[in-house]
DNA sequence: CCTTAATGGACAT
DNA sequence: TGTCCCTTAAGGT
């Protein structure tokens, strides 16, 4: 999925287009009709994100009285179109190996498309969308979650307090991580998925913020220095607001990427140098050579140096 | 063309 | 531990 950068990127797209509007809300494929009947015709108030938990705060007047509550999971994806309100609206979701797609759909729009035309409405939904979003000016479509429900304010509220520190939140900080890393005896690796320890890591995340650190994924919770665990957080930090700015997640650092040109100007980075072992396992450590080591960790793959992580 | 794996996590068993 | 969600790109035939 979309690790919590995604989401974050989500919830100030939705800001952007769609705050302060009236919403038609839809269920094209007929799952979420009931839902959908909740919010249809009542204002989005405005989009925030933890983690990976994306909330859509909705009223019919000043109180946020529904919450819309997505979880992408590991293939949910929104799509997004409409008039030139939506210029750079994104398609954001999973599978974006490459970087997120920019897929907008607008009428009328583009250097060729002269006079701009008006804007006549969403098109037919393709495949499974479980719910459309659409205003006057344009359509946001959800294809695959994981969860899509919606929730009392207070509900809403008690989903975030069952999630840790968000490093994509600003206000919370190492303190929080540190302690619920402390006197544990799982392993980091697992600790830095579990979004009640951490919230918006993903696989990725996990294992390249431990390869920068130089930290070995079985080391135990108890075990993690204090210095060392607050270098992660902050690492964290500026990875994934990168992650933010930049729409996908670039791990290397300028020296470890190959990619300076003859005028020293930072060449692209390509979807191959943009990471340092996730999904390297078998190929020379970007840092000392020695093969990138893979292993499964709690159903999911872990990529590792054995020789800088130790 | 078909098959597989993928940034997640809730829930059943 | 397995199933779902039911998308999509990459890789193999």
């Amino acid at each position: 999925m979309p690790e919590g950068h995604s989401i974050h990127r989500l919830a100030r797209q939705f800001t952007d287009v769609f705050a302060g509007q009236s919403l038609r809300v839809s269920s094209p494929q007929g799952r979420f009709d009931a839902g959908a009947r909740l919010l249809d015709g009542q204002v989005l108030h405005g989009a925030r994100a933890h983690g990976k938990q994306l909330l859509l705060d909705f009223g019919a007047g000043e109180d946020v009285q529904r919450v819309l509550r997505v979880h992408l999971g590991l293939y949910g994806a929104f799509s997004f179109g409409g008039d030139e309100t939506f210029r750079g609206a994104s398609s954001i979701g999973a599978p974006r190996r490459m970087g997120e797609t920019d897929t907008f759909e607008a009428q009328g729009q583009g250097p060729d498309a002269g006079p701009a035309i008006a804007y006549t409405g969403p098109p037919e939904p393709v495949g499974q969308v479980r719910v459309r979003l659409s205003s006057d000016h344009g359509w946001a479509d959800l294809r695959g979650p994981s969860v899509c429900e919606v929730l009392t304010p207070a509900e809403a509220g008690a989903v975030v307090d069952r999630l840790g520190p968000d490093p994509l939140v600003p206000g919370t900080g190492a303190e929080e991580f540190l302690q619920r890393v402390s006197g544990r005896g799982v392993a980091l690796g697992q600790l830095l998925m579990d979004q009640a320890v951490l919230a918006g890591v993903g696989n990725i995340y996990r294992a390249e913020s431990l390869f920068r650190q130089g930290l070995d994924p079985w080391l135990p919770g108890r075990r993690l220095s204090r210095p060392d665990g607050t270098a992660l957080w902050e690492d964290l930090v500026r990875l994934m607001n990168d992650g933010v700015r930049e729409g996908r997640i670039i791990t290397t650092r300028l020296e470890h990427r190959g990619s300076v040109d003859e005028q020293g100007e930072p060449a692209p980075v390509w979807p191959d140098n943009a990471h340092y072992v996730y999904q390297r396992d078998g190929l020379g450590c970007r840092v000392c050579g020695t093969d990138v080591r893979m292993a499964q960790m709690q159903a999911r793959k872990l990529y590792w140096c054995p020789a800088c992580q130790s």
